[in-house]
DNA sequence: TTTTGCTATACCTTCCCGGTATGGCTAATA
DNA sequence: TATTAGCCATACCGGGAAGGTATAGCAAAA
């Protein structure tokens, strides 16, 4: 069986003749008798009569006639399906996201899906550790994490902006009230909730050994997982928090401010991290492109 | 696009590798090779990403190959069902009837229905006339009818059994009670409710010109048009009737009963009447076959 | 570094497909 | 009745596509 005799099958059933069909395909005739017998011999069946004023179908034509539509149908929507897939605008997008910057995930979500709709979404939030594993396995395309210096992963990734990292805390607990700024030996002996310093979450670290250089071992009260419950912890008034402004920002209503600290800038960089390697579809390029400032 | 192209794509997406699908295919890999690239030239779509250790599906690969297996499948379902219906065990099949013969109609279609379930039944019943009209215009596909003798509508026809025709009456209408059989003269004067004599109900015609020659006009009360229209005029005692004994039998409780005509045995044949070109489904032949004697 | 295994390219051969010519058949027409 | 026209089937030929063999390039494993 071949497309081409289901297609010259169909256009004999509509005209009702070879010949006709042999007019409308720009085809001889015989060719078009001989694809016809050869399909009648496959299936064992004969599909038409045959007259001298043309050809018509039996019920087995007609049955072969209907499936047969519906078979072009499927090729064409086959391959528009396919087309779409390459051109990402259907598919799969997945992605991860940390704890903090689900604000900014939803934006940029939203932006992309008004421009591809018909693209199924899935949106995870995690631990940076927990993301990393699941790029690695392939089970999300994309991450959302944030970074303190291009380290690389051996992945790629994109720098979406940036965002000063500050003190948090409420005014009981502000070690220097009054002051716009903190100067850091004013930290020495302040509870502080901090992130766990290990390599993904670098700025507590450095903060850690900024106060070192300033001659005092800080007190950490509390070594917070993620971003939310560190946030939780300063507005119980357990300490002081060392977080991204924005993230701050992002809870109006609740009775915690930032301030810097004078003698250290650190920033946090929102960045965008994927797989390194051109296994990559359609969707998830189009997604990159909408944050590639090029 | 080509089916063997559709092939080879879906032999190397599950084999992971082109030379695996090869050895599957029992064909070399550089014609897959070159089939690969026709299909993806002609979709315009990257569908492998080929490594060094074998090749890995892209988004658009995958899709392709979700509808390839639908495509396969498709593709079988249709030479089953095309081959099912030339077998004539899937279809359609129209027969029509008339009213006296509903009982005989039911239990053919009950035995071929039994044979062929998959087959979808229609049934009508009328008058003999619109019966030939819808058979002749494609709508019908075969008729059982009554004949008494073996005239010839340039269809085909295959009698089933043979029936007397006797005499319909009640006891308060019989012209020859405590007889066996009514002779020919008893039924000078009586009033009788024939169906109405033209060439499709042969045998009424065929008792009037009875009674003529035995020297008397008969008194025709009623002419009807059906077999069941005359049964309930006799049930009512409008006078005698004259039809197949079966179609009596079929009314038991009903308060009449049939004698023959002592001089005239006249018999009605239960036919099947079908198109005599071969333009004839499965379905058909197949329940041809089952009244066929050879 | 060598080997192995995969894919892509080049070239050849074969076979399938389409075109032309022709015959058989039927129905309409002269 | 003879003829013509139109349709389908068969025979045969030529071109192009598909498959096979040989080989190169390449990366990972040995």
């Amino acid at each position: 069986m071949n497309f081409k005799q289901l297609e010259y099958f169909a256009a004999v059933a509509e005209e009702g003749s070879i010949s006709g069909a042999s007019r409308v395909l720009h085809v001889a005739q015989p060719p078009i008798s001989r694809q016809l017998a050869l399909l009648e011999d496959e299936l064992g069946v004969t599909l038409f009569l045959r007259t001298n004023k043309g050809v018509a179908l039996t019920e087995a034509g007609r049955c072969l006639y209907q499936h047969s539509r519906q078979m072009f149908q499927n090729l064409r929507t086959m391959a528009d399906s396919v087309r779409e897939v390459d051109a990402g605008a259907r598919g799969q997008l997945k992605l991860g996201v940390i704890y903090s910057d689900v604000q900014i995930a939803a934006s940029l979500l939203k932006e992309y899906h008004e421009k591809y709709p018909q693209v199924e979404l899935y949106v995870r939030m995690g631990a940076p550790g927990d993301l990393l594993d699941d790029l690695e396995r392939g089970e999300l395309h994309v991450l959302l994490l944030r970074s303190q210096s291009e380290r690389s992963y051996g992945l790629r990734e994109r720098v979406l902006g940036e965002d000063p990292l500050e003190l948090v805390m409420r005014a009981e607990t502000d070690p220097a009230p009054g002051e716009e700024a903190v100067p850091i030996q004013a930290l020495r002996d302040v509870p502080m909730c901090l992130l766990r310093s290990d390599d993904l979450w670098g700025y507590s670290r450095d903060l850690l050994e900024e106060c070192r250089r300033a001659g005092f071992t800080p007190n950490v009260a509390c070594h917070c997982y993620d971003t939310p419950m560190e946030m939780q912890m300063v507005q119980a008034g357990f300490g002081v928090g060392f977080l991204p402004k924005s993230i701050v920002a992002a809870h109006p209503g609740s009775p915690v401010y930032t301030k810097p600290v004078l003698e250290f800038s650190a920033r946090s960089y929102p960045i965008l991290v994927w797989e390194s390697d051109p296994y990559q579809s359609g969707c998830v390029k189009r997604f990159l492109e909408l944050t590639d400032p090029t």
